[in-house]
DNA sequence: TGTACATCAGTGAACGCGCGTTCACTGATGTAC
DNA sequence: TGTACATCAGTGAACGCGCGTTCACTGATGTAC
C-alpha cells in the first residue's frame, strides 16, 4: 500500500476497520481473526493482508480510530454552539451509555491497555486529552475557579463517566432510574462545585 | 473428580487456579491457554483437564474465585472493627489500586461480562452486593438518611470507584497527588452527602 | 489517440504451529472385610 | 495385619482444526511520452 492512498484505498481500509470493529464489540478479541474480519468485509484473506500486513497492524488501527473517533465526539459534546454547556455534555456522555457496541468496545480497550505498552500510551493520550476538552469547558463556563481546579474536577469527571458506562450500559451492572439520578448530580455537582 | 474432593486435591485445584489467575493478570486472556497454565502450575496437560475438563470450565471457575475474593475483602473493609468506618472503606478500596494485577484482572472481568451472559450474570451479582455492602455500612454510620437514599449512594460509589481504579491503577491513565485528593473528597461526599 | 510500463487492488494456495479435546493408560491412596 | 478392590491423581500421545504469515500470481488503473 502507498503511503498517500488512493481514494479507493482509502474507502476499502475504512470498510476493513468497521468490519474488524464490528466483531470486536459483538464477539470480542478472541473472535477477532484475519478470516473473520476478511470474510465479514467480503474479501480474500489475502487482500485484507495487503492493507494490514499483520494483525497487530490492523489492531493498533483499529485501535486508533476508536480513540479518534471517541475524542471528536467529546470535542463536540464539550464545545456547544450555545448554552449549558455542563448541561449538553452531561447528556451527550450519558447517552452514549445506551450504545452497549460502544462501551462493550471500551473494555477492549482497556484490555488492550492492559497488557500493550504502545496501546497503554495511546489510551492515556486520548484520556488526557478528553479531560482537557472538560476543562477547557469548565474555564469558559466556570465561575472563575483556578485552573488546576477545574483540570481535576474534569479528571473526577472521566472516572466517574467511564465507571458509570460499565453499569448503565448493561455490561457489568444494571441501570436504575433512581441511582441515575443520584449520579447526574454528582456528576453535576463535580463539574460545578455545587453538591446536589 | 468426586463432588467431595480431598484436600489434596483441595490445594491443587486452588494451585492451578493460582496458575490461571497470574496468567490472566499478567498476559490477558488470550495468553490463557491449557498449556501455558500446565505449565506454569507444574502439571501435565492431561492433568489439568482432570481437574478442569474444559477451557470454559477454567475460566468460569476462575471468574468465580476471583469474584468471591473480591466480594469478602469489600466485606471485610465495610465491616471494620471500630471507629470510622467510611473512612476505613475508602482507604481500603484505593489501596487496591496499587494492585495493578488485580485491576487488570477485573480489565478482564469486564470483558469476559460484555460477551458471555452467564458471566455477565455473576459479575452483576457481585456488584449488588458490592453495593449491599456499602449500603449496610453507610446504614450503620449514616445519620439516618432513608434506606434509599443510601443504596443509591452506595452505587455511585461503586461506579466511581470502577472507573478510578482504571486511571489510578495506570492500566488506562495516570495518577496525579491533586487529582487523587479531588477524587477522595468527591467519594466522601458520595457516601456521607456532605460536600468536600 | 495509442502504447508501454509502473503501481495499485485483489486472489489463491500452502506452511508450520499451537490450540482444545479425547482417550487409554499407570501409579498412589483409601477402604472393606 | 493382610489382602482385594475401588477410586483418586497424574501421564502421554494423538486428533483435527483454525490460526497468522508468506508468497507467487493476475487483473485493473493510472501515467508518461
Amino acid at each position: 500500500m502507498s503511503a498517500v492512498p488512493t481514494p479507493k484505498g482509502k474507502q476499502r481500509r475504512e470498510a476493513l476497520l468497521d468490519a474488524a470493529e464490528h466483531i470486536l464489540a459483538s464477539s470480542g478479541g478472541s473472535e477477532l481473526t484475519l478470516r473473520s474480519v476478511a470474510d465479514a468485509a467480503g474479501v480474500r484473506l489475502g487482500h485484507l493482508q495487503y492493507y494490514f500486513p499483520s494483525r497487530s497492524a490492523l489492531l493498533t488501527a483499529l485501535l486508533s480510530r476508536i480513540l479518534d473517533t471517541s475524542l471528536e465526539r467529546v470535542a463536540r459534546l464539550a464545545a456547544p454552539p450555545d448554552g449549558d454547556g455542563i448541561t449538553a455534555l452531561l447528556d451527550g456522555v450519558l447517552a452514549d451509555h445506551d450504545d452497549q457496541a460502544l462501551v462493550r468496545l471500551f473494555t477492549e480497550v482497556w484490555v488492550m491497555a492492559a497488557h500493550d505498552g504502545e496501546a497503554a500510551e495511546a489510551v492515556r493520550d486520548f484520556y488526557d486529552r478528553y479531560a482537557a476538552h472538560v476543562t477547557e469547558l469548565l474555564d469558559r463556563q466556570g465561575a472563575g475557579a483556578p485552573r488546576d481546579d477545574a483540570r481535576q474536577r474534569a479528571e473526577v469527571f472521566v472516572m466517574l463517566m467511564e465507571g458509570a458506562a460499565l453499569f448503565r450500559s448493561g455490561v457489568a451492572g444494571r441501570r436504575s432510574t433512581a441511582t441515575d439520578a443520584r449520579l447526574r448530580r454528582t456528576l453535576h455537582a463535580v463539574l460545578t462545585g455545587v453538591d446536589g
